[in-house]
Parts: C-alpha cells; sequence; structure tokens
RNA sequence: CGGGGUGUGGCGCAGCUUGGUAGCGCGCUUCGUUCGGGACGAAGAGGUCGCAGGUUCAAAUCCUGUCACCCCGACCA
C-alpha cells in the first residue's frame, strides 16, 4: 500500500487488491508524484544478449528482462520486475484457495528433526533433504514439505469432529536438494509452493474436500492462463491413492503423459493401466520344449536365431513381443534391507524404470550387478526364465509378470541355462508368477485403458498436484479426533500443492515471442507500458500526465521516463519485459495522438491525446 | 553418480594449438551531436585470466591437482 491511500480504497475501487509500489518515492521527490515505475530508476538492466547459462526460454527471457538473478544453482533472487509478477500469480492462488474457505497459515522454512523422525522421513527422504545442526548440534533440516507441520498443528488444537471438515494451506519457501537443478526457476532447490491440506472424519468428506480443491485448481490454471492436462497419477512416496497432476504442456517437459483422444482418458505414464487381456485357449500349443540357442544373451539376437533355427509354418516371422523378457532389480527397502526382484515383460518392450520405481515406492531399485548374480547363481544371465523365478522355485525371487501375460500366452524365454531357450511355454499352463506389475514401458498407440483406442504420449511441466492422502500422517503422527458417539477416530487427510514460482516461469515458457515476453494481463508486471520519446519536454510533461490520470484511475504503469536512452532502446525494452499494452507518446502529441500496441498481436492504434486515458481503460479492458 | 562442455572486466566472447606481460562487442562514466526501432564521435573507468602447485629467464597459454558452473542421462512431494 501507497503512503497516498488507505488500504482497501483501491481495491473497492477496482474490485482487485493493489500490487504494493515497486519503488518508494524519494524523499525529496514531490508528494505529488503519481506511484509509478520509472525506468530512470527501476532496479533493472536488461541484457541485449542471452545469458550464457540459460537455456530454457523461460529461463533466457527471465533473466534477460531482467526479472530474476540466479545466485546459486537452483537458486534465484527475484528482481522488483519478477517479484511483481510473483505477487500475481501469489496472489490467485491465495485468492481461489480462501474462496473454498481454505484458511492460510505458515510454518517455519526451518525445522526441527524430531516430527520428521516421527513419521519415518527424516531416514526415508534421504539426500534430497537440505539438513543442518545448531551450535548444540541438534538435528534441523529446511522443509521439502510440510504433511508433518500441518497434521501435529491439526492434532495440537483440534479434539473433536465439530471442528471437521478444515482445509489449511500455506504459501512457503522450500528446499529441495535436488540432484541436479535445471531450467532456470523450472526445477530450483528452493522454490515457493502453495501447500494445502484437508482433514476429515471419513472417506465421503475427503471426496468432497478433495474435489473442491480440484475445482479450485482448475480456476486457478485457467485464470493463469496456460494450457494444461489434468492427468491421472500415482499418489507417490507420500501414501494414498486417489491422485490428478496438473500438467501444463510444454514440449520440454519434464513429465511423459498419454492421453486418449478417443475418451479423454489421460494420466502420468507411471500411473497408466495396462488393459489385461481376456485368457487364451492353449490347447493347440504343443508341450513346452527346450532348444539350442547358443550366443543369444539379447531380445535381438534371440529372434534372429529363431527366425534362422526354427521358422515357424504359418509364415509368420519371430518378433521380440514373441519373447519373454525377465530381469532382475534389487529393492532397497527403507529400512536397509535388499530384495531381489524378477520382472517378466514381453520381449519388445522395456523395463520402464520409472513407472516400475513408482510401483515399488518407497522402496528404491537398484541394478542388479555382478555381485548380485554372483549370489544367486541359479540365475544365468541372459537365460533366465520362469523356471527358477518365484518364491516357490528354487532361487526364491519373487516373480511379476507384466499384465499382459496372461494365462494361455505362449511365450519363448530363458531356459535358465546359458545358449538354452524354452520354446511353447505357456502362462498358467506351464508356469506362473507371485504376481502382476504394471512396470513395462508404455508407447504410443497402446491401447487406452478405458476404451480401447490408441493412446497418444506427450509431454508437460507439474504444476499442480492433488490427492487423497489417506491416514498415513494422521496414524504416523496419532491424529485422533472423537466421534459424535465419544469414539476416536483416526482423521483422513486431503494434499495439494501447486508450484507457484514454477507457475512464474511456466507462465513465461507458453507466453513469449522471438521479441520477448508477453504476459497474460493479469499477471503482468504493470497494466501499462508508457514509452515517452523524443526529446521534446513536452511529450515527457504530457507522460507524465497520463501517468497520473491513470493511476488515478487504479491502472499500474511503468513508465519510460529515460531521457538518454534512443527511441529503439525503449522499444526493444518495452516488447522484452512484455507488459501486454504499451502506449507510446511521442511525435504523434504534436498532432494531438498517442499510440497503442498490443504487445501479443503488434496490433496498434493512434488515439487522440486528450482522450487517453479512457481509450487505455477500453484497451485493458476496464472502461 | 555416469557422459559431454566451459571457466579471461558487469554481460557475451576472442586469445591457448606455436609461452613474451591481455583484447573485441555490449554495458558503465564525462563532453558534444542525435532522437520512432537496441544512435554517432571523442575521452575514460574497470580484469589476482576459477584456485593451488609445478616447468621456464618468462605462463591466460605447457604439466599436475583441485574447485565451480552449464548441458544430457540417472535421480526427483
Amino acid at each position: 500500500m501507497t503512503a497516498r491511500r488507505g488500504p482497501g480504497e483501491t481495491a473497492r475501487r477496482t474490485g482487485r487488491p493493489r500490487r504494493y509500489p515497486c519503488r518508494v518515492p524519494h524523499p525529496d521527490a514531490p508528494r505529488s508524484l503519481p506511484v509509478a515505475m520509472r525506468m530512470s530508476s527501476l532496479f533493472l538492466r536488461t541484457l541485449r544478449e542471452n545469458p550464457a547459462d540459460a537455456e530454457v526460454p523461460s529461463h533466457r527471457l527471465l533473466v534477460r528482462a531482467g526479472y530474476v538473478r540466479r545466485v546459486s544453482p537452483g537458486i534465484y533472487t527475484w528482481l522488483p520486475l519478477g517479484l511483481r509478477v510473483f505477487r500475481r500469480v501469489e496472489a490467485v492462488v491465495r485468492e481461489e484457495m480462501d474462496a473454498i474457505g481454505a484458511q492460510e497459515l505458515l510454518f517455519p522454512a526451518l525445522l526441527p528433526r524430531e516430527p520428521y523422525e516421527a513419521s519415518g522421513r527424516w531416514e526415508e527422504y534421504g539426500p534430497n533433504v537440505f539438513r543442518l545442526k545448531d551450535r548444540r548440534g541438534d538435528d534441523y533440516l529446511l522443509g521439502p514439505t510440510h504433511e508433518e507441520m500441518f497434521t501435529l498443528a491439526v492434532k495440537d488444537l483440534f479434539s473433536s469432529y465439530k471442528d471437521l471438515p478444515l482445509s489449511i494451506y500455506q504459501i512457503q519457501t522450500k528446499y529441495r536438494d535436488e540432484a541436479r537443478p535445471r531450467a532456470g526457476l523450472l526445477r530450483g532447490r528452493e522454490f515457493v509452493m502453495k501447500d494445502s491440506y484437508s482433514f476429515d472424519l471419513d472417506e465421503a468428506g475427503l471426496d468432497k474436500s478433495y474435489q473442491l480443491h480440484r475445482d479450485a485448481y482448475v480456476r486457478i490454471f485457467d485464470r493463469l492462463g496456460f494450457h494444461y492436462v489434468i492427468v491421472q497419477a500415482m499418489a507417490g512416496a507420500m501414501g494414498g491413492s486417489k491422485s490428478e497432476e496438473f500438467l501444463a504442456t510444454a514440449e520440454n517437459g519434464e513429465d511423459t503423459y498419454v492421453h486418449c483422444p478417443g475418451c479423454g482418458y489421460a494420466a502420468n505414464v507411471e500411473a497408466v493401466r495396462v488393459p489385461v487381456p481376456d485368457p487364451v485357449d492353449a490347447s493347440g500349443v504343443p508341450a513346452a520344449h527346450v532348444e539350442d540357442t547358443p550366443d543369444t544373451p539379447t531380445i535381438d539376437t534371440l529372434v534372429a536365431h529363431l527366425e534362422q533355427a526354427f521358422p515357424r509354418g504359418d509364415g509368420r516371422a519371430w518378433t521380440a513381443a514373441d519373447t519373454l523378457k525377465n530381469v532382475v532389480v534389487t529393492l532397497v527397502h527403507p529400512d536397509g534391507t535388499r530384495e531381489p526382484l524378477a520382472i517378466g515383460v514381453p520381449g519388445d518392450r522395456d523395463v520402464d524404470e520409472k513407472r516400475l520405481a513408482a510401483q515399488v515406492e518407497p522402496a528404491v531399485v537398484q541394478a542388479f550387478d555382478e555381485k548380485d548374480f554372483a549370489a544367486h547363481p541359479v540365475l544365468a544371465k541372459g537365460y533366465i526364465g520362469p523356471g527358477v523365478l518365484g518364491s516357490e522355485r528354487s532361487s526364491g525371487i519373487r516373480y511379476l509378470l507384466d499384465p499382459r501375460v496372461v494365462d494361455g500366452t505362449a511365450w519363448v524365454t530363458g531356459a535358465d541355462e546359458t545358449g538354452r531357450h524354452v520354446l511353447d511355454l505357456v502362462a498358467g499352463r506351464d508356469f506362473t508368477a507371485d504376481g502382476t506389475i504394471e512396470a513395462a514401458e508404455v508407447r504410443d498407440g497402446d491401447a487406452c485403458p478405458s476404451c480401447g483406442h490408441a493412446l497418444e504420449s506427450a509431454r508437460g511441466i507439474e504444476m499442480g498436484h492433488i490427492f487423497q492422502l489417506g491416514r498415513k500422517y494422521a496414524e504416523a503422527l496419532d491424529l485422533q479426533v472423537l466421534d459424535e458417539n465419544g469414539k476416536l477416530r483416526t482423521v483422513t487427510m486431503g494434499s495439494y500443492g501447486v508450484g507457484v514460482s514454477r507457475a512464474v516461469a511456466c507462465v513465461a515458457e507458453g507466453n513469449h515471442d522471438e521479441l520477448g515476453l508477453v504476459w497474460p494481463r493479469e499477471l503482468a508486471p504493470a497494466d501499462v507500458h508508457l514509452v515517452a520519446t523524443g526529446k521534446d519536454q513536452a511529450v515527457y510533461d504530457y507522460a507524465e500526465e497520463l501517468t497520473r490520470a491513470l493511476d488515478a484511475r487504479g491502472v499500474e504503469v511503468l513508465l519510460d521516463d529515460r531521457k538518454q536512452a534512443s527511441p529503439g532502446v525503449k522499444f526493444k525494452d518495452a516488447e522484452l519485459v512484455g507488459v501486454p499494452t504499451i502506449v507510446v507518446v511521442g511525435r504523434g502529441l504534436a498532432e494531438g495522438t498517442v499510440e497503442i500496441k498490443d504487445r501479443r498481436s503488434g496490433e496498434r492504434r493512434e488515439v487522440p491525446s486528450d482522450g487517453a486515458v479512457e481509450e487505455v481503460l477500453r484497451e485493458i479492458g476496464r472502461a
């Protein structure tokens, strides 16, 4: 708020909260100066060339246009222009959260070890958490996420079903010691996230809270103005069941998802379910037989050998899809125990490490190395088969199959002897497994699990994630309330996050052209970029006057009042900075006109200088 | 953690192969001119060449070590 008007005054007039002024007027400045960002004194330096360390467009442009500066890998300073955009995003998120009755609070970023010890995550979270010690040697951490704190806060204050449902949130700086920060603000080690949590007595309540948040998120991402998809997701290490992600569609996004043009189904690749085929009648398949297949340790060499040594009578060529590939990995459980796990997938598909990791969480997957093979001599590397796999078989290794390997399907697979494979091995008839697992890679053209159409894959940036946590944290931290019968009930929780700082980068990623940034109106650092050109003092006087008049109407102006800069420099800077409406006061003023330019379309029109205020208001949709 | 690359004024880079005491563009300062598309002229300020050893009469340049950063991958509520 400025010294010039009372709190809320502008909010009433314009129907939205006023942004704080970027610059406090100099004490010597006349009191009558309008509150505007002045390019002549703004803490800003635009760069003509791209910074060498920036690769993705959002990073390049945010640095070039003077919105942010890198301090350390994955750690950024918000400069005045950037901070204003950041505050706008924050305001959108805050408004929509408040609108569903969620209440804002703020936990510390610096947290003691104990709550995370209690939930088991001090260990589970691993190297990604920033840990530190105080002078006495006690352990602290910089919060990577705050489930424990929210849960404990509710436990601290509430104890009755009458207090529920409850949704609380914070907009807080989070810290994660990412192995490789990248893409500027898109994946940082310090970032700002809105995280909220719902607390309900039962599943029906949780469903309702979840839906409220989902609706709020739709409104938030609509207002932020980027293209996004809502995809089914894995609840991940957080535990819980139902989960959806809001992905901003972007070719260079880190997340891969699939969507179905037939029915609209969309899911993160990790969460995709394979439609399970019906069992096949295998009565015509001959008995399984072991054959010599020398030098065929890979699927490719095996298929080539089959085609040459065992051509099929019906003219069909052997393909990788006829083989069953058995991959062995080591699971490392949170308590440190190691367990070998065998996965059987059709030979034309690889095991997708991300999908596998998501399936076995919280265990971590490690490659099965030479030492592991030495410890399990029954495994013939390159020729592993179901003959030895399974908890009931000689290896004792748990064996899980891709869901496509249904009863009655016949396979060529390892015979557990180097240089030998078994043919016509029928699932259900000749071998069984301990269960199924969704770990095979997902490909374009795979059948949609809900309608059977061919799936298409695309990439996106995770902007929001909502999920039903259930009782994992409530149980671990003993969050119970008394129900109407006076009995203790464990509360069920939902968890909902939005990457606020990431959203700034993401909006920039989706809103720029070759000249610079192009902000959506609601997020721009100013409503109008007013450029005064030329050497005529009347131009600058008029620009001051127009700025003052616009300010009085609640329009925030970025005023380029630099006298030493050439018109070209001012135009380039305006285009780089990306305020959606650019007003040029210059040579036309003598004839009584100013120019209004739309940054996005490039369209410009001359308007009478004496009616410029109304024209600008109309242009920015506030007439 | 694996692979690749880069460290030279505020920013972007050249110089390194073949050692000789640091240069270009942008930006910055001063003066003058210019003023609708990153102006022009003149004069300036600003650099332990990432760091540490070594070789040499002499090291940005050669050797060894080390640190940092960027990109790809692994990893990633």
